[in-house]
RNA sequence: GCAGGGGUAGCCAAGUCAGGUCAAAGGCGCCAGGCUUAGGACCUGGUCCCGUAGUGGGUUCGUGGGUUCAAAUCCCACCCCCUGCACCA
């Protein structure tokens, strides 16, 4: 198979309109993948899915199903915006990638600085792809979610999700660039670093003018408190913040992760140093000192001092005073000092936040919190609680991985947004319903299914709406933009009509006009309508949706979820996870430079050979490994079964044909069931490379190429993975194409199991060959009474029984050890011998031996071994 | 921390759910031979240890125990590795 053929192919397929679909009174199959993303073009990863999703889509296709696999395009969210500003802004990282990794000319990148080129651009680059590499998909139903027909749809999700009260407001913390006035994700920062937040306690100190607010991971141990530290030579900001006072540090960052509160004044570290704080619930009053070590940009600039339990306030507070300290944890019933941790660690003051964080570790872990009497992991919640009841804190936030930079140079911060929409995904009685709808549903691999369970209990808010980027308005805040990950949950639904939803107005798609096609209420404003509805009816229920495995704990997990209350009456049906493609053995990346686009490997390898050895040189859910030599071994077997069957003659039948035929159906028998099962590999392991085997026995044993039959079966059973090889076969042979076959179904799974009985024979015979010369062989087939025994042993009888009936089965038994509990014999000694007369002729030219066929000699033969004398 | 996945010969990797044809498929690498002017490709054989005119023996599947006539496979404990934890597609 060769390029130009495959293209011949594609245009013949396209001619013969064979991938839309239309409603028909066939039973139906509607199967989908994930829609791309369209900012870069496609690598050999990506076929993993769409292949898979493929091969069943005409798999279904030869059962007999009106198969519809649609295909659109993601056009949400910012990085494709992003991206499209750093080709503004000639970034040197994003040019390097386009030119070296994607192979795209300057000339044609340049150009393309407004998002939506980029989109078409890399749309049609994907499209394209998708199209050469034989996915029988109907592009009539392509959509783009920027399409205002798809964005009504979405309005309407979001107002049915709003009336049944998921979606809800409050605040929420973002990673944030002040310069870029943007929240950041990964593609926002310097190295492409995820910001990571972490929450932290803020503490109130009541003092005479207002509250000190200390930030700490640690509030349990505010039992422990000795003093506060500050800096005196630091100047602190005096807010006002839900009706109270509050003396902060730090305050240029902090003020956007308070909303709401106002500078009202200021204080110097050294008025500070006057005052004296009461400790919220143990109500103890403390001093105030200055620290040097404080970092005024760090957390409040005012940090509590628990000397016994960390080991820097140990070190400073050693430093200013001989007072003894509360220490507040056991571990293992023994006291708990940061000063023994320090001490018995070297004592070292270079090692004091490597040591500290330990320890920290260490009394996390193992501690036990003595005043609470709780383990430290408790007390922690404890404090917190009690914290809160007494009005004493207030959340704040810190980037934990920072600093991280935004691509615009800033530090990035943590931002509290206030009027943030959420999705609900913690409603309990959602959980309930996406968990039932979980156990309707065939999760592929099953092993998978656990890990949707787990994620719909976890799974909280969901934040549903950014500020920037590309997508739909969010209907109840039109400044804001549905973020991308809720526009994808439910689209499938839109390609039952994609194609012809687009004859109306944008305005006409009122929610009344999705309520009609989905729930059938109202009534259809014309037959247009009506028939939008039909269509919806005849696909929906989604049959399997295909998806790599990174996509479980978010968009599957919220497909489900929306599934579960917006088409409670269409639930999907099956999910099918698929494992990712590893290069070489390694993770692709654009960093290791090891990403082949398809469109190259295409023409490296054919699509056929890049489908097999992407989707089906390995289980569904394992990573399939892409190496230059398992692609070559794939081309070079494809082309032998190629040129095998391309010579068929159609001669008469023997002993050897039959056995050739019967093996083949026996496998093409097993790999229905693979199939069925998603054991893809199983599948071409049977009919790729043990037929090959059997295909190579044939040919040593004979001239003869009676192969039309084995062809038939074999193309219509490898079709969905390799379509364009077998196509290519069945036109050849038999005029008609192999997509218009059903699939031929066996029950009789049996084969000549005396042609293989002959196949190990030679093997035995050619090892002993190279031991031993002579001119004849004396093949001596074991006696009757040993193929009793065999046949006993096959049957289960007990052993005992035998061996009290036949004597002599004794050693025969206790040569074969376990197996004698597990053996299976499928020869009759009579038709052994019969066949082995008949073939015996083969055996001298192959072996270059006279034969002799006989009883045996000695007493060493076994009934699938028979005693070899050569002389 | 929470959750999930995994440790099999030089390497990759099947086998584990349903214990026994498992010294353990397949591939790579390596060794020998064939083919070839040579290299590559291809073909044949070998590749845990010992033995060998064949069908044998020993020791292996992260570690340590257990169940069983029989364990890579079942049970228990331990050690190690990887992934996800969100507003990001």
């Amino acid at each position: 198979m060769d390029l130009k053929k495959e293209e011949l192919l594609l245009k013949i397929w396209e001619e013969e309109k064979r991938h839309i679909s239309d409603p028909n009174n066939k039973p139906k199959y509607f199967i989908t993948a994930a829609f791309p993303y369209p900012n870069s073009p496609q690598h050999i990863g990506h076929a993993r899915t769409y292949t898979l999703t493929d091969i069943y889509a005409r798999f279904y296709r030869l059962l007999g199903y009106n198969v519809l696999f649609p295909m659109g395009f993601h056009v949400t969210g910012t990085p494709i915006v992003t991206m499209a500003e750093k080709i503004k802004e000639k970034d040197e990282s994003l040019l390097k990638v386009f030119e070296n990794i994607y192979g795209i000319p300057k000339e044609v990148y340049e150009k393309l600085t407004d998002p939506f080129d980029l989109v078409m651009f890399f749309s049609k680059e994907i499209e394209e792809g998708m199209k050469r590499m034989g996915y029988s998909i109907d592009w009539r139903r392509k959509f783009y979610t920027s399409d205002p027909h798809f964005q009504r749809f979405i309005e309407w999700q979001f107002q049915k999700l709003y009336k049944k009260g998921l979606i809800v407001k409050g605040t929420h913390p973002v990673a944030f660039s002040l310069k870029l006035n943007s929240s950041v994700g990964a593609h926002d920062t310097k190295g492409d670093i995820d910001p990571e937040i972490t929450e932290y306690t803020g503490v109130l100190f009541e003092t005479p003018i207002g509250y000190l607010v200390t930030a700490t991971l640690r509030p349990e141990t505010l039992y422990g408190i000795t003093n506060i530290w500050i800096r005196k030579d630091e100047t602190y900001k005096v807010i006002e913040y839900q009706g109270k006072k509050l003396i902060v540090g730090n305050w240029d960052i902090l003020k956007h992760q308070l909303p709401g509160a106002k500078e009202v004044g200021q204080i110097s570290g050294e008025e500070l140093l006057k005052l004296e704080a009461e400790v919220p619930i143990t109500g103890k009053r403390v001093p105030i000192y200055h620290g040097d070590f404080v970092d005024p940009k760090e957390g409040t600039g005012i940090v509590m001092s628990v000397p016994g339990h960390s080991l820097w306030d140990y070190y400073e507070y050693s430093k200013i005073s001989k007072e003894p300290y509360p220490v507040i944890i056991k571990i293992e019933d023994k006291e708990s000092k940061a000063e023994d941790y320090f001490k018995s660690h070297g004592a070292d003051p270079k090692k004091l936040q490597e040591l500290n964080e330990e320890f920290y570790h260490l009394e996390f872990t193992k501690g036990f919190h003595v005043p609470l009497n709780a383990p430290v992991k408790e007390a922690r919640e404890l404090v917190k609680e009690k914290l809160k009841e007494k009005d004493s804190f207030i959340t704040l936030y810190k980037i934990s991985n920072g600093p991280v930079y935004s691509r615009a140079g800033d530090e990035v911060i943590v931002k509290v947004i206030e009027n943030q929409w959420f999705i609900d995904y913690g409603n309990p009685e959602w959980k309930k319903k996406a968990k039932e709808l979980l156990k309707q549903m065939k999760i592929i691999p099953e092993e998978m299914r656990s890990r949707f369970e787990n994620t719909i209990d976890w799974l909280k808010k969901k934040a549903a709406t950014r500020t920037r980027g590309l997508g739909t308005k969010f209907p109840f805040d039109k400044s804001q933009i549905i973020e991308s990950l809720s526009d994808s949950t439910v689209y499938m639904a839109f390609y039952t009509f994609a194609h012809k939803i687009t004859s109306y107005n944008p305005e006409q798609l009122t929610e009344e006009f999705f309520d009609y096609i989905f729930y059938g209420t109202g009534e259809p404003i014309d037959d247009l309508h009506k028939e939008l509805r039909q269509m919806f009816d005849y696909y929906y229920g989604l049959d399997a949706r295909h998806s790599g495995v990174d996509l479980v704990t978010n968009h599957l997990t919220f497909f489900i979820f929306n599934h579960a209350v917006l088409f409670p009456h269409k639930p999907p049906k099956a999910i099918v996870v698929n494992g990712s493609v590893l290069m070489e053995g390694k993770k692709m990346s654009k960093s290791l430079g090891n990403i082949i686009p398809l469109k190259k490997a295409i023409q490296q390898y054919t699509a056929d050979v890049l489908r097999l050895t992407v989707a089906a040189s390995t289980e569904i859910i394992m990573d399939a490994n892409f190496s230059e030599s398992t692609a070559k071994g794939v081309k070079e077997r494809l082309e032998f079964y190629e040129k095998a069957f391309l010579n068929s003659e159609d001669g008469e039948k023997d002993d050897l044909d039959e056995w050739l035929e019967k093996k083949v159906q026996h496998y093409a028998t097993l790999a229905y069931d693979h199939y069925r099962n998603y054991e893809i590999r199983k599948v071409t392991n049977l009919l790729f490379y043990e037929l090959y085997k059997d295909l190579q026995w044939y040919m040593q044993r004979t001239n003869k190429r009676n192969f039309k039959n084995i062809a038939k079966i074999w193309a219509t059973y490898l079709a969905p993975i390799v379509p364009f090889t077998t196509d290519y076969i069945y036109r050849e042979l038999f005029n008609e194409s192999v997509f218009d076959q059903t699939l031929p179904v066996f029950t009789q799974a049996t084969f000549h199991h005396e042609e293989e009985f002959l196949r190990d024979l030679i093997e035995d015979i050619k090892q002993l060959l190279r031991f031993k010369k002579g001119k004849k062989l004396y093949i001596g087939i074991a006696k009757p009474w040993k193929f009793d025994v065999y046949k006993r042993l096959e049957k289960r009888d007990p052993i005992k029984t035998i061996i009290e009936e036949e004597p002599r089965a004794k050693e025969l038994i206790k040569k074969l050890k376990n197996k004698a509990y597990t053996l299976t014999f499928p020869y009759e000694r009579e038709s052994l011998i019969r066949y082995l007369e008949r073939h015996k002729a083969f055996i001298e030219k192959e072996l270059g031996l006279k034969v002799e066929i006989g009883e045996e000699k000695e007493k060493y033969a076994l009934p699938d071994k028979p005693e070899l004398l050569i002389e």
